[in-house]
DNA sequence: GGCGAGCGTGACAGCGCTGTCATCAGAGTG
DNA sequence: CACTCTGATGACAGCGCTGTCACGCTCGCC
């Protein structure tokens, strides 16, 4: 291999070192056929920066940390995808790190990591996102970062997110217009910011139509496909039964479908079912779910343009809001006779 | 912020960089009592090395790569997870990159990859792991590399894989057991070796017991389950009907389960469905699909092994296949009378 | 014609580590 | 008691780049 380095290229174009950096970095002050001996060198020689010398003589490292710990596996996936187109239309490279720990132990592990990694900033998902400790650590130790983070006031870093009060009313609307009454509602991880917001839109929708959430009918889930299993098996054991049910997330709906299925309940003949986020399974359940297409790959995408716009001028971008959309497939349908 | 560097720590504790560097890499010949020393002052500094500086300066980044470019999101969580955990016993960092380019242009982008940052080594998985352009410039340039890949031949390079033909074969035989004996058959994503080999797989079986795939029951798909629904919907049409269709993995079976059900096709009591992958989607459909167990996390624990192995040794270790388990759950059962 | 203002370029230090080699004290040997 | 040998430590170069600064040259202008 013998790796090619730029005192290789700078000798094959008989120009300094310097003059080839320059170049690297598209610096200004080059003579057009002095840069063009360069690229034809580098391209000769098949050479390719080191990014991490780059990294270690200047001051930043061109690379962006993404940090997760999503039980969502395709929401998370889009997430990264949209961070990841992000980084690559401006140059810069993407680590993605689960964390799981919490407290002090996490707090250590993110910012060894950034050090370790001299990293330029931090994409922060939820539900690190409203970690109290982890935002304090962040800021003190002046990391860049921005968060995906579902709506808490204003803060002095860029946040992307979406509306998930709004998204939630909007299904609830849908319900309701069906003629359900009788909605039972899912609510997801506690941990999740978007959970209590998702409720929250839910409450909003019943009490604008008069309705309380009827007792019994509001159960807690964990946004997993086992605790939506457990959370149907508890709602379709009532009598009378709900007429539908709405899980906070896509996961915790198939629970539903499935269990109805095994309890013989048609959906959407007798049980209407809905979830949220639109991820991939929502379209591989049947019935097809309707659900609440939550941007992922957007919210990622332009979180990483907030951050990347902070790193480059230094002044917090406003609070962005990325639209959401219902998607109404098959499995909501008229309230029964 | 103004890092702290191993001078600081140095100095802190009254010894030479080398010294310290020495503490932190768990070199001997440094007494006792001085290493507590060191160590009592990186905890002070809370320091932690630069990553980059020391791959710069070492001969060895400690680092691992990951590359991927496949359609199939739980078993890449999956792969993901056992090459991280692995990574991690071993002090070791994972860079993890998807590649979705051909030819050349792939094969540019990862030794790009590779030299830009360092790495040690490679861990490529399928569809990647089978190309020849990509394994004969990884050959030529002495990159480092485990694959998981199923069944081609003795390489020289450290591999992975499960036994598909077998699976394929046994799930066949669990059907054919059922009494089925006019089953159709969706086959995988053509680049990817597996979709041969889980073909080749039913066809054994099927000669074993003296049947030839009928006729007109093998189609072709694509590993996703719009490619699922297109191949079933062909498949349900004809008359007679199969009485059971093994889709070469879950996602294109969750294609033929929700258009058996738009077709109001009774599963298992009309149509049996069979999977492959046990992937988080077989547990959440209804009927619960019936599958084969892929061992994802282990495979790639498993190659990271081998790679962290060959880099030690410089030996080629043995071929390593991991064993598979066939999953019945509800989704086949016997054939109509 | 003389002068300052750039422009294009290169020399060189230094980013934060590790590798190599030198050094030195003390233990072991005959 | 001189000798080698080993263990513990440090000095220093260098990994492959970028940042700073200095240098020389051309150009425009009075």
């Amino acid at each position: 291999m013998s790796r090619k380095t730029i005192h290789d290229v700078a000798a094959a174009a008989g120009v300094s070192i310097k003059t080839v950096s320059r170049v690297l970095n598209d610096e200004t002050n080059v003579r057009p056929d002095t840069r063009a001996r360069v690229l034809a060198a580098i391209d000769a020689l098949q050479f390719r920066p080191s990014l991490l010398a780059r990294s270690l003589a200047g001051n930043r490292s061109h690379t962006l940390g993404f940090i997760y710990d999503d039980p969502s596996v395709h929401h998370l996936k889009d997430l990264q995808r949209g961070a990841m187109a992000r980084c690559r239309e401006a140059g810069n490279r993407l680590l993605v790190q689960p964390f799981v720990e919490r407290g002090a132990e996490l707090v250590r592990e993110v910012v060894g990591f950034v050090t370790q990694t001299h990293l330029d900033g931090l994409i922060v998902t939820p539900p690190l996102s409203v970690l109290p400790d982890l935002a304090a650590a962040l800021e003190e130790r002046g990391i860049a970062h921005a968060r995906i983070a579902p709506g808490d006031g204003a803060t002095n870093v860029p946040t992307t997110d979406m509306d998930d009060v709004s998204a939630a009313r909007e299904m609830t609307e849908h319900l309701l217009r069906l003629g359900h009454r009788d909605i039972a509602f899912i609510i997801g991880h506690p941990e999740h910011v978007s959970a209590h917001q998702r409720f929250m839109g839910f409450r909003l929708a019943m009490e604008a139509h008069g309705l309380l959430p009827p007792a019994g009918r509001v159960v807690q889930g964990a946004y997993s496909f086992e605790s939506g299993v457990a959370a149907a098996r508890k709602l379709l054991a009532a009598r009378p039964r709900p007429t539908a049910i709405f899980a906070s997330n896509d996961d915790m709906a198939a629970g539903v479908l499935l269990t109805a299925h095994d309890l013989g309940i048609a959906v959407p003949g007798e049980l209407s079912v809905a979830g949220f986020d639109d991820s991939f399974i929502a379209g591989t359940l049947w019935p097809r779910l309707s659900t609440v297409h939550q941007p992922s790959f957007d919210l990622a995408y332009e979180a990483t343009g907030q951050l990347l716009a902070f790193l480059k001028t230094g002044e917090v971008p406003p609070r962005l809001r990325v639209p959401h959309r219902l998607v109404v497939r098959a499995s909501t349908g008229p309230v029964p006779a």
